[in-house]
DNA sequence: ACACTTTCTGTGAACGTGCACAGAAGGCGA
DNA sequence: TCGCCTTCTGTGCACGTTCACAGAAAGTGT
């Protein structure tokens, strides 16, 4: 109790109607916006507030409406992906810029291990927010079942299958990767393969689908190797085991940029050009993109709208409104660069 | 209002104790795990909370208790840079960490927007949370100042001039800058500058003053740029406008990997070796450093380390006790590899 | 002057918990 | 039997709001 013992005491709404001679009914009224307040009041409430410092406190106001403006976004991400992964960041600033727009405050926990997870799911319970945002849950994600069981408003960015009647926003990551996997296919390759990786994740298994849909006869399994994470040493790893397989391997659909980038940085230590001896083709358009000499073709998904659409959505659950459709399918841009 | 519509009503501890058949005192103290609870109330209370499904009401208790067991970890940082730079997401990890295992709860805040800054300095004083971490505050932060004003017990990770009285985690930019720059030197360069960045947070003006400690009476004015953001695009620019200001130009400090994986590119463009006609060097040892070519020589900063010490600090101000000193500087490392 | 609306104000009762206090029940020694 | 300690339990109040309601004050039309 160290806070109570070092200050006196915070002013209540009691001491600025005090100060201002009104009834607290009238500071409440004021300070919410409400009508039927007089000018004097209003005069009087607003130099008792300064006098005084008043600040609301938001804890019992919680108690009292039984809501919280504010929204978490929950991030489920082993530690090495959540620094290297461009969507989840650019999900979190969409997130916040719409839900700052509705004057929501966005609230993020990270699931760093089993004790964090639940931990957050009694936070959820607690009342701290009034929805949820949840990104990059896996199958039979524990959180995904606590928020079901609680039943707080909740959006998935993704949508995993383990979880279908959940609300959601995502990409369309099947016909995105056949269209990526086929834009490669014409610039002539022979032999071509997937580093796939995630495949615990909806948008890993749909991308290797997606794969699979373009190859059609040509789908080659002893081409295909995954990994668990989008990493780029998933990349570098991958690229090695393919190149051993198949020597003369002349195309790569990467899971990701970076993963892409992975694989490129191997091929041309075996000497191998990019795109002249392979073309390869990655996922998201992140800055690893423009950062691969050839930069890289690859499929642009909009993360930041993604999280704005996300927000939008959690906010009309939380406002009793229910959205024309379960889910929300973003469009994808195939991006064509140098490296196929 | 739309919860308390679709849902019944959730069980208070007053329906536990109902069930239980003993009082909501009783209740109270099993909960909390105090003495003087018998075995049967304990087994009868046990039972009664999985029958009516209970859970606690945090804001109920947030505001009996007066704390939240929540620290918040506010994040200021313009879009691009929070998604480009890697140590907030170490840092992140690092808090969360370590408040996990104290059994608090990390809730993230982004202040995206001066409309954010406002609306975050409500949420502190609301109750919602017991300390803070500020992580990349600039000089004159004004949620720095807010923080500083209702006195919630705060930790800075890096140490702004302009708040030398709060507390802080940090390493020693200038000596770390001082040192990389003397190790450039030693490479036998004659014309040496530097690309800085953020001079408006203290971790950029140091390092610049770092260097300028290195270069002595060597230090040329004209070989310095200077940007906001220690961004990747930072070394585009700031190397082409020093490289029309000195073609003879052969080392460089860039004030962070990023910067210099920028600046490298440009080098390269321009026809020029990495380190056989430059030598480059920069600081925060990140994944930039590993996939430039060749690797960079930089500082490494230990940033999950700053968040879990940030973390242990502020956890200690929470409950009452005085650090022994206001603020811990942690050791960096040089790391020499083949950019220099 | 009257009823009637509109605008404004004050009050009691929640919201769900923790804490201090009073007191009950049981064991134990004198 | 009495007093005293230990263990356990129940109750009133506080935490700081919002909300519903009752009612005062002021304006409006007849």
């Amino acid at each position: 109790m160290a806070r109570q013992g070092t200050r006196p005491r915070r002013a209540t709404i009691f001491d600025v109607a005090a100060e201002a001679n009104v009834s607290r009914g009238t500071v409440s009224r004021m300070l919410n916006g409400e009508p039927y307040v007089s000018d004097s009041a209003r005069d009087a409430i607003e130099k008792a507030i300064a006098k005084v410092g008043y600040v609301r406190n938001m804890a019992a106001r919680n108690l009292a409406t039984q809501r919280s403006k504010a929204i978490a976004l929950i991030v489920h991400e082993p530690h090495s992906v959540f620094l290297e992964d461009p969507n989840i960041g650019a999900i979190l600033l969409g997130t916040n810029e719409r839900l700052s727009e509705a004057d929501y405050q966005l609230v993020c926990l990270i699931i760093g291990s089993d004790r964090d997870s639940a931990r957050i799911a009694d936070y959820l319970r607690g009342g701290f927010v009034d929805g949820a945002v949840i990104v990059s849950a896996r199958e039979h994600d524990p959180i995904a079942d606590a928020i079901a069981h609680i039943g707080l408003p909740a959006v998935f960015v993704g949508h995993p299958e383990s979880a279908p009647d959940m609300h959601y926003v995502g990409i369309d990551n099947r016909s995105a990767a056949r269209d990526i996997t086929r834009a490669l296919l014409a610039t002539g390759r022979k032999r071509v393969g997937m580093i796939a990786a995630a495949l615990d994740r909806d948008s890993g298994s749909e991308r290797l689908a997606g794969f699979r849909d373009a190859m059609g006869d040509d789908f080659d399994e002893n081409l295909v190797v995954d990994f668990p994470l989008y990493s780029r040493n998933s990349g570098v790893e991958g690229m090695k085991t393919l190149l051993e397989r198949a020597g003369d391997i002349d195309g790569i659909f990467a899971a990701s940029d970076a993963v892409a980038a992975g694989a490129m940085d191997v091929l041309r230590q075996s000497g191998r050009s990019v795109p002249g001896d392979v073309g390869i083709v990655g996922f998201d358009d992140s800055d690893w993109a423009l950062r691969c000499q050839p930069q890289l073709s690859t499929v642009r998904q909009p993360a930041d709208l993604l999280g704005r659409e996300a927000a939008s959505m959690v906010l009309e659950l939380v406002n009793g409104v229910t959205p024309e459709t379960p889910g929300r399918i973003l469009p994808t841009e195939i991006k064509l660069r140098g490296s196929a």
